[in-house]
DNA sequence: TCTGGGGTCCTAGGACCC
DNA sequence: TCTGGGGTCCTAGGACCC
């Protein structure tokens, strides 16, 4: 049985502080600055900061809240998806011009099987090379994008060498030294070992993966389980033959909302529970999928999760069926407390068998009226999710000043600055959040890929 | 008014079936 | 007067990842 492959032929690529960077190259005034990308509101959290702002302590998942505090200077944006997933679908097609085994992980990070790559050899000078080629050409593709890349033998080890030199940086793991670089590590650095199984593993004396890979597996598994104490045991010894797999499926498609106070209108609940439902329903047509496990996700007052799902006989991909099982499942529940964060999510996919090529995709069926939505519109006291119309980063046009970004908004008033990534940072103005001339600015749809 | 949003995988118990 | 033993499906919750 094959434990790990004779040469480092598995590349990791991770792009560096991914939003940030995208944010950066858009908006020439934050180069060099702390940037913050994330939920603006209340209660949003970091989803990336810049390299600036991580050295005043800003981390990933962290409040924005204690982020502000830690760093007040920054710029808090809320996020451009669309430019991020623009990147990363250029950066990807570069990597399947490489191997055609790509793995993506998310938007900017993806596994490469090198053994597939139309290189000479395997050989460590032969792989590194290519790796520093490929990270030009990935900041080529990107215009100005850095990428982290690790090589090694297996993915477990790439994984953990491209976190090495961060950022911008290259590490290939020769074959051979794989258990004298991870053995000195913390358990941490293990994929998959988060701060409750570092308690676990404390307790019974275990830091270091040195350590770990001294305990018997039955007495791993007694402490974390049977399919975590036999991968734990393996990674520990630097074992791992896990395949290169493109073309994951989809296991499930969900939406959720933190709400910036909590929620107590059951009505209101239920008119939202039934917009989930229909954006759920909307991205699984537009995915071809349908699915037979309806599941509502509810996050009381006090932060305690509670889920409930209901299985049908058979998949579907309407708005009106889902619909009505997320709303009677929020009808079993006791909400009465309030309510921060109300989900629809469906699982159970299967593919959605495509009777007519041309019928159109949209779902006209109505759900049944027993709530009506409450009256008038969206900014309803308390309801308001974190992002609000103007969101801090977006993208906006002006009819005589031309494109620029949302620098802030608040008290009627619209704050933008004029610049773009080709021009210099430009003047700042302040516009009323009605004004006419000032609209939301949307790129040209990007190309769909080619496959999928 | 600590604690996002979109996912994946695992566990454990009960129902149900052979 | 006790009580088998799988396998699969469903549900709820939890850990973890980016």
């Amino acid at each position: 049985m094959t434990r790990v492959r004779a040469q480092a032929s598995v590349l990791h690529l991770d792009l560096d502080a991914f939003f940030a960077a995208v944010e950066q190259r858009d908006k020439p005034s934050l180069r060099g600055k702390p940037v913050i990308v994330g939920g603006v509101g209340g209660r949003g959290v970091v989803s990336t900061a810049s390299y600036e702002a991580r050295a005043y302590g800003v981390r990933s998942a962290m409040s924005t809240r204690e982020a502000r505090a830690r760093c007040p200077q920054a710029a808090f944006l809320s996020g451009r998806f669309d430019a991020y997933r623009a990147a990363s679908t250029a950066v990807m097609a570069l990597l399947r011009s490489c191997s055609p085994l790509v793995e993506p992980l998310s938007l900017d990070e993806a596994f490469v099987d090198l053994e597939r790559a139309d290189l000479p050899d395997l050989e460590v000078p032969t792989v590194t090379a290519f790796a520093e080629d490929l990270r030009l050409r990935v900041q080529e593709v990107t215009d100005g994008l850095t990428a982290s890349v690790g090589v090694a033998s297996s993915k477990f080890l790439a994984k953990i060498a491209s976190e090495l030199r961060k950022p911008d940086g290259l590490t290939v793991i020769s074959p051979g030294t794989e258990i004298a670089l991870l053995h000195p590590m913390r358990v941490s650095v293990i994929p998959g070992v988060g701060p409750a199984t570092v308690e676990r593993l404390r307790r019974i004396g275990v830091h270091t993966v040195a350590e770990l890979a001294a305990i018997g597996q039955e007495e791993l598994v007694s402490i974390v389980g049977k399919a975590q104490g036999a991968s734990l045991h393996q990674l520990a010894r630097a074992e791992d033959d896990r395949a290169v797999v493109p073309d994951r499926e989809t296991k499930s498609v969900s939406v959720e909302s933190t709400y910036e106070h909590d929620l107590t209108d059951r009505r209101q609940m239920e008119s939202i529970v039934v917009k989930q439902a229909g954006e759920v329903a909307r991205r699984m047509r537009g995915s071809g999928l349908s699915g037979r496990t309806v599941t509502l996700k509810v996050r009381l007052y006090d932060f305690t999760t509670l889920s409930r799902s209901s299985t049908l006989p058979a998949p579907t991909e309407e708005t009106a069926t889902i619909a009505r099982l997320a709303r009677s499942l929020l009808a079993d529940l006791d909400t009465s407390g309030g309510v921060r964060l109300l989900g629809v999510g469906v699982s159970g996919l299967a593919d959605w068998v495509q009777e007519d090529l041309f019928a159109d995709d949209s779902d006209d069926s109505e759900v049944p009226e027993e709530a009506p939505e409450p009256a008038s519109e969206p900014d309803q006291a308390g309801a308001r999710p974190s992002d609000v119309h103007w969101a801090p980063g977006m993208d906006v046009i002006h009819a005589t000043d031309g494109r620029g970004w949302v620098w802030g908004s608040g008290k009627g008033v619209v704050t933008v600055r004029f610049e773009t990534a080709e021009t210099p940072p430009g003047p700042v103005r302040s516009f009323r959040v009605d004004d006419p001339s000032l609209a939301r600015w949307r790129p040209p749809a990007p190309e769909p890929p080619e496959d999928q």
